[in-house]
DNA sequence: TTGTACGCGTTATCAA
DNA sequence: TTGATAACGCGTACAA
C-alpha cells in the first residue's frame, strides 16, 4: 500500500492524504473517508520515503562497548524509556570492546540512519573527541565526562572519595586496586577520589598500597594477591569495580584472611551480585537507569533544537554498606 | 554529498558512479577518478534512498523483553557478531517485559525498517503466532520453540531431566520451584523435564513437592520457604532459574539448613553469579552466545533466500556441578 | 563501456 | 480547502 493507492481509493490527491497524515488541514468530509480507507487497508507510510524527503530518520543510535553488563543494561533501559516517549526508535551498535569499532559506528551514524547518537564510552581518545565535535548530528556521551561535549556521567570522583573517607575512620592503611587510567571515569577519577580522601586526612599517598588490574574477577583475584604481598599491613581495600572486589574477596577467603575483621573490602558499581556473595559487598551504587533516561532526554532536546547549549550532567550516587566493610 | 555531485566532480554520469559503487562495470580509467573523488569528499550513499529503490534496508530487528540480563546479553552479542559478518545492522526494540509491546514492535517491523526479525521470546501467545506467520519479512524466534516457525532454542527439557536424574542418584525426595507455564521454555519444558526424570525412576509425581515462583530472587526465597513448610522431608530442590536458586539458597542459610548436606539445590541458566555465592551453585549452562549466532545466521540465510525451508534448531547444554549439589 | 530517463513513496510549494 | 508538480538520492532498463 502506498499513498498513491490510498489517494485513488479515497478519490482525493496524494497531497490531501499526506496532509491528513501530517498537518491535518483537511475537510471533515474527506477526513472521514480517509480514516476509513487507511484503516481498511492498514496503510502505513514508508519511513524510508519520509526520511528521504524530510531528512528525519526518527531513530537514535546508541553505541555500546558490550551488552552483557548490568550497568550498560540499566542505561539502555533508561534510554529506551525516554526516547520511546518521544516517538524515537533505537538503533544499537555493539562494538565488542573495540575502540576501532566505535570510530567506525560514529562515522556510519554520522552519514546516515540516525538523528542523534548516544555513545556509552569507556576509553575516549583524541580521535573520538575530534570525530564527535565534527558530527552533523547531536551526540551525548554517557558514563564519561568529556570536555566540550554534552555528557551524562556518574560522580566517580566524589563517590570513591566518600567511600574511602568512610573507611578511613576505621583504618589509615587502605590499599587501592585500580584499572587503566585511559578510562577517565573508572580509572582516573575513581583513583583520584581515593587519593584525595587520603590527602584530606593528611595521609601520604604511597605506591606500595596501589596495584592495577583488568576488569575481570580473575584480575581482581591476582591483583589482590599482589597487594597483600606488597603491603601485608593493609587493613582495607578499595576496588575500582565490583568485579575486581569479588575477585579480591575470593582471594582473601582462599588465604584464610577474615573479612572485614582483618581486611575490609569495598567495590564500586552497585552490582546485584554484591548482595549474593559471602560476605556481601560494600559498594557505591550509581543510578544507571536514571542516567540513560537523562541522556535520552538531553539528546531529544538537542535534536529538536530546544537545547542549543551543551550540557554536562553529573549524576549522584549512594554508598551501600554491607558486610565486607562495616563503614 | 550526493551521487549527482560526485558525478559532476568526476565528469561522468550518475549512472556510472552508481555502477562503480555496485556492479563495478566501469573502465579502469574512470574507476581511478571515481575512487579519488569519492575518497576526497568522503562520500557515503544515502541508505534511505537505496532502500527506497531496492526494498532492502540492510538492518535486522531484534525484539527483546529486557536488556539487563546475562542470558539476553549473551544472545545479543551472538546475534551482533553473526549479522555484522553479513553486513547487516542491528535495530533493537526493548519491550520492557510487556507482551503488548512485542506485538506493537512486530507490527512496526513488518511494515518498515527491517529485512528480518529475531524475537527473543518469553511468553508466546496465539496472537504472536498468527502475527509471525503473516509477516512479510522472515522471523526467527529465539529461546522458545514455536511450532511452524523457524526457531533456535535451548534444550530446556532434557537439561532439567538430566539434572534431576543426577540428583535422583542421591535422593528420591526432590522438590521443584517452577515459574509460569505460559512460558513454554522456562516454565513448561523444564518442569516436564523434572517430572519425566522422576517417572523414569518410578517415582510418583507429587504436588506436595511443587511450588511456584516469579523470576526474582525474592520470589525464590519465599517459594523455598513454602516448599520446606509443605514438604519438610525434602532433600533436594531443582529451581527453574538461577535467580530462584539464589533466593532458595539464601532462605536455607537463613534457616540454618546445611547445603548440600541436608538439602541440595540446583538452578538453571549457568549465570556467572552462581560461582560467586556460598555455596557455589550447581546449575545447567546454556550456550547463549552460540544461540544468538545461530539465530543470526539462520535469519540471514532466510533473507537471502538460501533457506526456503523452516528450521528448528535445538542447542545443547552442560551440567555445571558446584557445591550446592555434588551430583 | 557509458549516458538518458524513469521510478521508488513521500512531503512541500504553489496556484487554483 | 484542494490538487499538480517538483524534489529528495538512488538504481537500473534501455539505448547509444
Amino acid at each position: 500500500m502506498t499513498i498513491k493507492e490510498i489517494a485513488e481509493l479515497a478519490g482525493v490527491s496524494r497531497a490531501t492524504v499526506s496532509r491528513y497524515l501530517n498537518d491535518g488541514y483537511v475537510s471533515e468530509e474527506k477526513r472521514k473517508i480517509l480514516k476509513k480507507v487507511i484503516e481498511e487497508n492498514s496503510y502505513v507510510p514508508s519511513t524510508q520515503a519520509q526520511t528521504l524527503r524530510t531528512k528525519r530518520t526518527g531513530t537514535i543510535g546508541v553505541i555500546i562497548p558490550r551488552v552483557n553488563s548490568e550497568a550498560i543494561g540499566g542505561m539502555i533501559d533508561g534510554i529506551s524509556d525516554s526516547i520511546a516517549e518521544s516517538g524515537y526508535r533505537l538503533m544499537l551498535a555493539n562494538t565488542a570492546n573495540n575502540e576501532k569499532n566505535e570510530i567506525k559506528y560514529l562515522r556510519a551514524f554520522n552519514e546516515n540512519f540516525v538523528d542523534g547518537v548516544i555513545l556509552i564510552g569507556t576509553i575516549i581518545t583524541g580521535e573520538h573527541k575530534r570525530l564527535v565535535s565534527g558530527m552533523n548530528v547531536p551526540v551525548v556521551v554517557l558514563a564519561q565526562k568529556v570536555e566540550g561535549v554534552s555528557c551524562v556521567y556518574h560522580d566517580d570522583f566524589n563517590s570513591v572519595k566518600d567511600l574511602t573517607a568512610r573507611m578511613l575512620k576505621k583504618t589509615d592503611r587502605i590499599g587501592y586496586i585500580g584499572v587503566t587510567e585511559r578510562d577517565k571515569a573508572a580509572g582516573l577519577s575513581r583513583k583520584n577520589g581515593y587519593k584525595t580522601a587520603l590527602g584530606s586526612k593528611g595521609i601520604k599517598y604511597d605506591d606500595k598500597y596501589i596495584v592495577k588490574s583488568d576488569f575481570s574477577i580473575e584480575g581482581g583475584y591476582k591483583a589482590c594477591n599482589e597487594l597483600i604481598e606488597k603491603a601485608p599491613d593493609v587493613r582495607g581495600i578499595i576496588c575500582a569495580t565490583d568485579n575486581i572486589a569479588v575477585g579480591a574477596v575470593k582471594l582473601l577467603k582462599d588465604r584464610g584472611i577474615a573479612i572485614p575483621d582483618r581486611i575490609m573490602v569495598a567495590g564500586v558499581g552497585g552490582n546485584i551480585f554484591g548482595e549474593m556473595i559471602e560476605p556481601s559487598l560494600t559498594t557505591v551504587g550509581y543510578y544507571y537507569d536514571a542516567c540513560g533516561l537523562e541522556a535520552g532526554r538531553l539528546l531529544v532536546d538537542m535534536i529538536k533544537g530546544k537545547t542549543k547549549a551543551r550540557r554536562e550532567i553529573k549524576m549522584g550516587y549512594e554508598i551501600i554498606v554491607r558486610n565486607s566493610a562495616l563503614i
